[in-house]
DNA sequence: CGATTCCTTGAGGCATCTCAAGGCAAGTGG
DNA sequence: CCACTTGCCTTGAGATGCCTCAAGGAATCG
């Protein structure tokens, strides 16, 4: 079953996504973020992150809103799947998994979430989070009470446009996703996230061609829908082909336009 | 790779979903709908479709607001991936399908909507629709100018809640699919198809274990990332086991604890 | 230094896909 | 009414891609 799906950037989406057009181009401008090393200590005054997740509406920042910002330790978990829903989370540095844990225990890795991304989109819906977001190193984000929100929003249409854009965003990121893991072979399905990391470390300021993962192999496979040894095998395979340098977690990419090429490998 | 995900039922979910107690019971309330026969052939006056999928909140009625209502009849498309968004859709009567078209032609079914589901969710991201949807039977659908929506949400921010939860309902659903997607085995995914639509029929009013199925084999096999074939002989295998009896498109459950149990087979 | 965690690689098995043939129902045109 | 087409489904046989199980290596940490 061949797979047409093409990779796409975008702001805020750790994700993949079917284009229309067949060049693949993203219809929506990629805004330029500040560096993701924040300058500040002080509590998020939103701006900076909003910027980056809401088009560059600058809807919060007009208020001076201050909201909660809080480190969180690698490992550590930001909130938990069931418990209850009071505030979205932006990711000020660092990066974030999040997981299902289904009943034998075992989890799934259902996102990873870099600088300026939002989590916990999924918790209106119930009142409580559906998933858990957790640390995968030293990271900070800020708070975002969702009453607060709300309140806010009733006075600002704007940011309450913001707010859906994002989650919608968030529905066709998932739909990338579910393209991914119903269509694609395990070369594709590695080279899609790859791909998708090169693109979000680009659009925070950093090499497209050389960065570190902070996900082991299994968090990988978890999320791609595929076994660790499977991850591992295609990292060697690309490395085979010339197609990246791969060192533990440091990921060098070769030959951008081959490993796109993976893709469509199977379109004929 | 065990999977322990659990069919949720929900209001407006076309999908599965995780859940993270124990009993696999949802949490939220399922709304008991008006029945699916359209009282009025008048536009649509909102309420009757809004109590089912914004969890019973009467916003719109109160305004008293009409919507064009619209016949779509069958393999008609209402809405094509690429086209620009300007309304969200709720069925009135009728089935849909979701497909996104990869670029070599083949289209995957990422949904399939039922009466008083809303579609067109994933268009506010980019202002195009990021799917296409497509009628499986003559329909009926609301449409609600994305506009309108946004004018009367500024005065009603009780509706506007409603919005959001309505989108974070889609991004658990999908959630729920990607687990599915990512780690079930063909039994357990036609089996969480078949509980899913027969607890959707029995939230409509109907019987909850005899039904027709409105897709072909095929698109039940793209939304689940099999082939037709896997999908055909998964019904014959289920009803070997004596789960159910299918002919052509109706389909008769014998045993839903069975059913129920086909999921959790692979979890010892 | 041992213990631990994470990763790589191999060998074999199996679930699903692929390819192929045929059946059934509905529609069409003579 | 029949012959034919068409769409959809079922079933079989073989191929294969990924998983499972297993062993061992390399970095990290106490």
């Amino acid at each position: 079953m061949p797979a047409g799906a093409r990779l796409a950037d975008s702001s805020c989406m750790p994700s993949l996504q079917v284009s229309p057009a067949s060049d693949g181009r993203p219809s929506w401008p990629v805004p330029q973020p500040d560096l993701p090393t924040p300058a500040a200590k002080t509590p998020c005054s939103g701006g900076h992150l909003w910027d980056l997740c809401l088009g560059g509406i600058d809807v919060l920042r007009l208020d001076g809103l201050v909201f909660a910002r809080r480190r969180v330790k690698e490992g550590q978990a930001l909130f938990h799947e069931g418990s209850a829903f009071h505030s979205l989370y932006a990711v000020h540095s660092g990066t974030f998994k999040s997981t299902v844990t289904l009943r034998d225990g075992r989890e799934q890795v259902s996102g990873f979430h870099m600088s300026g991304e939002v989590m916990g989109l999924d918790g209106l819906a119930q009142g409580t989070h559906a998933s858990s977001a957790t640390a995968l190193e030293d990271a900070e984000i800020c708070a975002i009470p969702y009453a607060q929100l709300t309140e806010l929003a009733a006075r600002k249409p704007l940011l309450q446009n913001a707010v859906c854009r994002l989650m919608s965003r968030e529905i066709v990121k998932e739909h990338g996703l579910m393209m991914l893991l119903g269509r694609m072979n395990a070369e594709e399905r590695v080279a899609a996230f790859l791909l998708n990391v090169s693109q979000r470390m680009k659009a925070r300021g950093y090499s497209a061609s050389e960065f570190h993962l902070r996900m082991s192999r299994a968090e990988i496979g978890s999320y791609l829908g595929l076994t660790l040894e499977t991850v591992s095998r295609t990292f060697s395979a690309f490395q085979n082909q010339r197609l990246l340098r791969i060192d533990r977690k440091h990921v060098r990419i070769l030959d951008l336009q081959a490993l796109q090429g993976a893709f469509d490998a199977r379109v004929q």
